[in-house]
DNA sequence: ATTGACGTTGACGTTAACGTCAATTAAAAA
DNA sequence: TTTTTAATTGACGTTAACGTCAACGTCAAT
């Protein structure tokens, strides 16, 4: 194994992630961290850093730290469980396909209204002739 | 003019658009809808309808309730004003953007999983044979 | 006169994802 | 050794978008 292992204090973490403190340690109550602790103090591993990058990816996602908890489980590096990855593929699938409904809604609006806009500006012609 | 206005209960907008009516009484609360009274019972109007509509797009695009009043405000249908109509579309494209990226960020993370599946799924062909 | 359907106003409860603050503790710096 | 600085555990507060009673009004049907 190579050298000593590189531990981070939940300041680092938080400077280095962008999220506060009080969310590291909420994450770490919703069981979705469980960092080391020397003393009172919590120790963050490189493992903890990867779980925090993909609880964060999660949420830009879209998914609740729930889900995010789920997804995780499912993610397991370890364990090399093809049907979980697929499960986990799944619901991704799933999450891109109400994205792509809002998407689609919004497309629509925007049609409806730039559509609306172009009548608009016919109409302030039609006065100024 | 035509004939004499047509008004619904409560109970028949909430089966039309599918919300309670707890969620009718909270809307109005916020200010999103007033429908008239008839002694103490509410009287909504075609308009009432389309502004409910326009709520319940408001959500299906990903808006908040505030930003939805925010944005029915200046849809106001009455006065043309042009410039407020483009300030709508350009929330409404901020939104696409917001919506774009999330759809970005899904395509990777599945392009990474689906990676890893066909991974591992040559590694179990290695084994077998 | 009473039952039942529908409606009304409070007002407190709930979930998510933290914020905020207070009281402590422990380690580091002066 | 005294002061800072960083961290800890409670625990209550907050926003959004309603849910869930409770208690009461009203009108039609029985």
């Amino acid at each position: 194994m190579s050298g000593s292992a590189v531990y981070y204090s939940i300041r680092d973490l938080s400077r280095d992630f962008g999220v506060t403190t009080r969310t590291l340690r909420f994450y770490e109550e919703k069981g979705l961290l469980e960092p080391q602790r020397q003393g009172h103090r919590r120790l963050y591993s490189g493992a903890d850093r990867v779980r925090l990058k993909l609880i964060l990816r999660g949420k830009r996602l879209g998914f609740s730290l729930d889900e995010s908890a789920e997804l995780i489980a499912m993610y397991d590096p370890e364990s090399n469980n093809a049907a979980q990855l697929r499960a986990l593929i799944e619901k991704i699938k799933e999450q891109q396909g109400r994205v792509e409904e809002q998407q689609r809604q919004i497309q629509l609006m925007l049609a409806d209204l730039q559509d609306w806009e172009r009548r608009s500006v016919q109409a302030l012609h039609a006065l100024s002739d």
